[in-house]
DNA sequence: CGCGACGTTGATTTGCCTCAACGATTGTGG
DNA sequence: CCACAATCGTTGAGGCAAATCAACGTCGCG
């Protein structure tokens, strides 16, 4: 029988040897959840539920300044992780809205299950901060590229790393997420298909 | 009898209790370094060595593009740590270059060494995944200030969380680490002091 | 002393933003 | 099933924040 959690499990063991207890453990941590396109699963102000595996569909988080303009920080497909590390680590509301782009299912790890399943089962810590430090690296990258990157070489790199995203993620996401207004993407990509 | 080793211990014992073994084990997984001011610890091009804990001094990390240019990406004083993830994960040459800004004292901690540290004593792994979690937030936090922050703010900031760093790291690097030119930030600064 | 690194200043340029308008597509209610 | 609104991508004109280029004063140091 397939579940949902099958593809956690699978993604936990390529790091860790599971035993049946702690896979079972593992298994029922979880909240599962169907939300479909658009909905807002976690809004900023509210202090966050806890970390969110994505089993299919896409999830969006970004962050609102003070100005009121949205910024997107992260997209999240399947087998990817999401959540805001700060406000579960520092117990505050979250300053991260995160939504979904299409029907997508997740599974919810909340704060409170984290750390009861660290607690009990302290090999997951592995698990852990192998993922931080794989996603440390990804942000170390971003924030390079930031710096010595044209908006049109964001933009390449971007649909190099993510060929699918760009089916069904709207283009003004795309370029809130590359730190540029829609207009200047729109121009760059008129540029881009006269050769 | 004071050691190199204490300001690490300390730090380690904030988020795990540590057995004596455990203790004694950690101090001796380190290689103490010593390197007077301007010196290059890791440079671009080569496999990294592994983790670097600064116990004393100032660090200064880069990251050198495609047209030559340098890009500061972080500053270790002490008490943080620093080093190159992605070559250490992924087994690449290093694309950063880290030196010292000033005479520094730092552990050492090879590829090896932490591998043998986290098989031997796994307990360790938690306190690396608070650490590297810890590190991800302030990613994110200063991936979402170059979006939303204009060059002033980025700076004004800066001041904010590292006081003491400006008076004796030489402001073109903290440009650079502001993403922004050393001219740039000199008008900044004359603007700033007119009132 | 003289050289090199650093911070500053001014003139000019430019990459990207802002604002406004306009089709095309999607979805929705009558 | 159509009319209409809303959302989205595009285009153009104009503007601004920050980069570039060049010159200059200052300081520490061999």
């Amino acid at each position: 029988m397939l579940r949902q959690t099958d593809s956690l499990v699978r993604a936990v063991r390529k790091h860790l040897d599971l035993t049946p207890e702690e896979e079972n453990f593992l298994r029922n941590a979880f909240q599962i959840q169907s939300v479909p396109r658009g909905e807002v699963i976690e809004a900023s102000g509210e202090p966050t539920r806890g970390l969110m595996y994505v089993t299919s569909g896409c999830l969006m988080t970004y962050y609102t300044d003070k100005k009121g303009d949205d910024h997107v920080t992260y997209f999240a497909t399947a087998g990817w992780w999401t959540g805001d590390l700060h406000s579960l680590t520092a117990d505050e509301p979250s300053i991260y809205t995160t939504r979904t782009l299409v029907d997508s299912e997740l599974l919810m790890l909340t704060n409170a299950s984290l750390n009861q399943l660290l607690e009990r089962y302290p090999r997951f810590e592995r698990y852990f901060r192998i993922i931080f430090q794989n996603s440390l690296v990804s942000h170390q990258h971003r924030i390079i590229q930031n710096y010595s990157y044209t908006a049109q070489e964001r933009y390449e790199s971007f649909r190099e790393r993510f060929p699918t995203l760009e089916q069904y993620v709207p283009l003004k996401y795309i370029a809130s997420y590359l730190g540029m207004t829609p207009e200047f993407l729109s121009k760059i990509r008129r540029r881009m298909a006269k050769r």
